[in-house]
DNA sequence: ATGCCATCCAATGGATGA
């Protein structure tokens, strides 16, 4: 099974560019954020003309999550529990039955944060420690999870290309990172780290001040594996060549191959 | 660099993003 994330920033802006990277990737499930569309907006028909299930968890003009699948999907489960009061739609699960494996995945559009101190970071890590909580529960399932998405954090130095530039930032804060870890130390393992220690992969690079051309990223879409899921994993990569193409996302996919 | 660009909603500008 191939496992993707993707941050597309819009769906509407990104209905060519997504449909051409699924044509030339060949993913079979892959999780979307931003998608900036409420769900009866979402354009369901031209993903499951090639072949897709399509579960959105929308918001109107902002954030919201989906996931593409072309395997059978069961037991959805749209928002992050934990906080009845939140209204942003930043969370959705779905198990996705492998044809070796069946896989609880969940992908995850976690808070910015910025600017920090303030409510917005404070939201941030609220939703971190949410996250840890719902981690944890669906860990005592012990079947293989996939945790997929755009974390907003940096998790080391070698994950920037100019550290230095975000020493204040709600991305790399050590608080931020500590946050990170905790989850981690759950037992999960981020899969592009596990085959891939090179320094200066990237997965997001800023529109502004041609950051792409001088290479000027962050790596911040991760996808992390429980134990008996990174038991499955065969390789990862990160699709940087997506950013150079025609109106781009700010973000590039990342993705795993599962034994699964 | 105090958002330089991009997206959305709504309306010729504001909010948000990382």
């Amino acid at each position: 099974m191939k496992l993707a994330t993707f941050n597309i920033n819009g769906i509407k802006a990104r209905i060519e560019a997504l449909p051409a990277w699924l044509a030339q990737a060949k993913p079979d499930v892959v999780c979307l954020q931003e998608i900036k569309s409420v769900d009866e907006a979402f354009p369901h028909e031209i993903f499951e003309n090639m072949g897709f299930r399509v579960e959105t968890h929308g918001q109107k003009g902002f954030n919201g999550v989906a996931i593409l699948s072309r395997l059978p999907l069961e037991d959805v489960v749209r928002g992050l529990p934990g906080d009845e009061n939140d209204e942003q739609s930043r969370w959705i699960e779905a198990t996705v039955i492998g044809e070796a494996q069946a896989v609880r995945v969940c992908g995850l559009y976690l808070p910015n944060g910025n600017p920090a101190p303030g409510p917005k970071y404070d939201y941030k890590l609220a939703w971190m420690a949410r996250m840890k909580t719902r981690v944890a529960s669906l860990l005592k399932t012990e079947e293989p999870l996939a945790f997929c998405g755009d974390y907003n954090v940096i998790p080391q130095a070698e994950d920037a290309a100019k550290p230095q530039n975000w020493e204040t930032d709600a991305l790399f804060l050590p608080e931020t990172r500590a946050a990170f870890r905790q989850i981690l130390n759950l037992g999960l393992t981020d899969a592009f780290r596990a085959v891939d220690q090179t320094p200066g992969q990237y997965s997001f690079w800023d529109y502004q001040a041609g950051a792409w051309e001088r290479n000027n990223g962050i790596r911040i879409d991760h996808l992390l594996l429980s134990p008996q899921c990174a038991d499955l994993l065969i390789t990862a990569g990160i699709d940087k060549a997506v950013r150079g193409l025609e109106k781009p996302s700010d973000h590039v996919p990342v993705w795993v191959e599962l034994a699964a």
